[in-house]
Order: C-alpha cells, then structure tokens, then sequence
DNA sequence: GCGGATCAC
DNA sequence: TATGGTGATCCGC
C-alpha cells in the first residue's frame, strides 16, 4: 500500500459511515421519509463541529479499526479450512434445527402506532395533521407528518427544527402515557392473561388458547382486539401474528409454514432482527451478509468464527425459528435497578457532590418503594466529550439507604479522582 | 467480579 | 447554543 493512498480511502469510508451512524440508532427504519441520504446530510452538516460529532467519529473510528482486524482474523481462520467439510456439518445443524420447528403457538406482537404523539392528540386536537415531535431537548416521538422530514425519536429537538422548520414541539406527559399505557395492556390481557408488555407501547401475545376457545382464526381474534384497543382508547394499534416472536413488518399475518416463512425470511434486512443493531450490521456487512438469506451462503465463514458470530442463533435467524414462549417477567427477576441524569454543565466538585447525593437519594425512594436491595453498587459517570465510564463495587452484604448508596460506594471516590 | 460495549424501547 | 433514561446481556479479562 502506497503511504497517502490508504489514508484517503480510509477517510472516504469513514465519512459514509459516520453520515450514517449521526443519524441515529432509528434513522432509515420506517420507509417514510422522502431522501434518506439528503436527510443524513443535513444532520450530519448540523452536528459538525460538537463535540457529540467529535465522539461519535471516534467511536466510528474504532469500530472500522475493530471491522478491519476481523477481516483479517477471517483470512486467517479460513486458511486450510476444508469447506466442503464445515457446509457438511452445518447443512446437518440445519436440518437439526428445523426438525425442532414449532408452529403449533400463535404469538401476536402488539405495537401502538406513535403512542406518545397519538396521546397527545388526543389531549390537543389542534396538532391533527401537523409535524410535532414530543419531548424537549431529545425526542421521545414523532408525529406521522414530522417523519416525513425524517424526524424520529431520539432526535435532538434542534436538528429536528433543521429538518423540518414548521415542527410543533410538545413536552412529554409521562403520566398520561402511563395511564393510557394501562388501559390498553389491559385488553391486551383480555386475549392472554400471561402476556408480556414490552415498554410502555409494545406487547406479546400468546392468543392460541383464547381463539381455540372462542373458535376464532387468528387474524379475527386480532382483529377483534384492536377494535376493542381503539374503542377504548382511541388509540391505534398494529400486529404482527406469526409462530413466534419475530414480528413480521407492519401489520401482517404469516403463513403457518415452514416454506412461506424462510420466503419471507430471505429478503429480510438482518437489521430487521432483534438483537443485530447498528455495530452488528456492520460487522456483519463486512463479511457479506445483509440479508437473512445472506447467511445461508456465507454459513462457512460464521462456523469457523462461531464465537464472534454466533452460529446457531443466525442459523436459527435464517429459517425464521425463533422463541415462541410468552410470560411476564417476574419480579425477583431483576437484576438492576438505577437512575441517572444529564446536566449541561456541572460547575466544580461540591456541586458534583451534591447532585450525586439527589440521585441517591432518589435511588433509595425507589428501592424503598419496592423493597429492592442489591450487593453491586455502579457509578455511571459521562465526560463532557460524552465518553462514558463506569466504576462498580460489590459488597458482601446487601445496601440500600442513600447514605449507603452515596457514601459507602465508590462514587464519591471516582469524583474525587476525576477533579484531582 | 469489573469495565466496556451493544441493544431495545 | 444544543444529542435522554432504564434495564439487560455479552465479552474479555
């Protein structure tokens, strides 16, 4: 490689790279926007210069260095690989894992259409048909119409005006979205008295047993439900029904069968598939794999890196077979509980200090509440450079008053080296 | 057990 | 001018 070449390349790569990473986490999700790449520009052009952008071309940076050594780890571990020998063995896990197929369960994944925005409509009918996004600062949501300037939630509320001069911003109202959030889980629970809320605005259902009862088809037991949700609510909600819980998208009904679901499977963005994020698609990506059929053609590659690619999880991943048990998460089954916050500017160490005595203190009334106690106590802390750092220590008995949690763990100690 | 990273919502 | 909060999990020490 030429010196001066390399650079150059390197630079070009990590521009579209990095374009792509500053629109966020939920860029290019929906189809709604006009001109993904132009939208991409004017968010890039607008975070320039911050030293947000400064962070996340470094983590940008870092990624495509760690890209690059897997390549080369790659070259390395298929050297001398027998290949005829590794399709072998895998065609058989293949055929292992559809034996285990299970299509007997009909799961639905519920979804409320922009459930904040739709919340706030309700209280504000004024906004109908306007770009609002909800939340100050970052925004939680969006309204139809703002996405359609590429407006999404996570979005800072600034570049989100860049984008779309006329958006209407509205503040969140935590407390209406938790009742509204309710009411609609409990008609969920009318159709599975076992089903498992996913956020405040998503949900899972096993509805075999209740259409089995009411010797209804799937769809019409769904059907049946959102009526019921938007009856009650006025709120609008999709499903994905499918015999397990990978959603199809949008509001859709799979085939029951082994054929139509590897069909639907094949063209599906491995992006799509819950657990494969904005670092794993790129990893992935480099290897060749973009879609879930992808994964067939490169199963060589992903066998002999099992460790760092998982084998059977996108095995299982290309055939469309996926976990169809549905239950509630219990209560002795967690395993943390936090509270942390952003400020815009800190001032010196006391005023560090006591800030982090208010959110002890507010830890403890949330532990209290609940009876929630632990052993590890964390300390989260974020640069103004936004690197984030932790700092744990696990004592050999349980805490859970502030003192404890403020002076009895290693948090005052991280401060005190972070100003020294 | 610790710290960094990744992910979902 | 300016980019969130909560909880879970995995990997490599």
């Amino acid at each position: 490689m030429e010196p001066g070449s390399e650079p150059q390349l390197d630079s070009s790569q990590e521009t579209e790279t990095l374009v792509k990473r500053l629109a966020g986490p939920s860029s290019g999700k929906a189809g709604l926007a006009l001109d993904q790449t132009e939208i991409n520009r004017i968010i890039a052009e607008a975070s320039k210069g911050s030293k947000f952008y400064d962070n996340e071309k470094r983590k940008d940076k870092e990624l495509t260095e760690r890209i690059n050594r897997i390549k080369k780890e790659k070259d390395e571990s298929m050297r001398g690989v027998d290949i005829r020998k590794v399709e072998a063995a895998v065609d058989q896990l293949l055929v292992q894992l559809e034996a285990q197929r299970d299509l007997s369960q009909i799961i639905v994944h519920v979804d409320m259409d922009a459930f904040f925005a739709s919340v706030e409509l309700l209280y504000n009918p004024e906004l109908a048909g306007k770009p609002f996004g909800v939340g100050r600062g970052v925004l939680t949501t969006a309204s139809y119409e703002a996405r359609k300037y590429g407006v999404r939630s996570g979005m800072p509320g600034f570049i989100a005006k860049k984008l779309c001069p006329d958006l209407i911003l509205v503040s969140n109202n935590f407390s209406r979205y938790a009742e509204m959030s309710a009411k609609v889980m409990n008609v969920f629970r009318r159709y599975d008295s076992n089903m498992c809320p996913a956020g405040s605005d998503e949900a899972y259902l096993n509805i075999t047993e209740y259409s089995v009862m009411h010797g209804l088809t799937a769809e019409a037991c769904v059907q049946e439900m959102r009526k019921a949700v938007h009856a009650e609510t006025q709120l609008s909600v999709s499903a994905g029904i499918a015999p397990n819980k990978n959603k199809p998208n949008g509001q859709f009904q799979i085939p029951f069968d082994s054929a139509s679901i590897k069909a639907f499977m094949h063209h599906l963005s491995i992006r799509k598939v819950p657990g494969i994020g904005r670092v794993n698609e790129r990893l992935l990506e480099s290897i060749g794999i973009k879609t879930c059929g992808d994964i067939y053609t490169h199963r060589v590659v992903i066998s002999v890196m099992d460790k760092r690619f998982g084998l059977k999880f996108l095995l299982q991943t290309h055939l469309g077979i996926a976990s169809n048990i549905v239950e509630p998460h219990l209560r002795e089954e967690r395993k943390s509980i936090g509270a942390e916050r952003t400020f815009s500017s800190l001032g010196d160490k006391e005023k560090v200090l006591q800030k982090l005595q208010e959110i002890a203190a507010e830890l403890e009334k949330d532990m209290s509440r609940n009876g929630w106690t632990g052993r590890t106590v964390t300390l989260k802390y974020k640069l103004d450079t936004y690197q984030v750092f932790t700092r744990a220590k696990t004592f050999d008995r349980y805490v859970f008053t502030k003192e404890e949690l403020y002076l009895v763990s290693p948090l005052a100690a991280c401060v005190q080296y972070y100003y020294e």
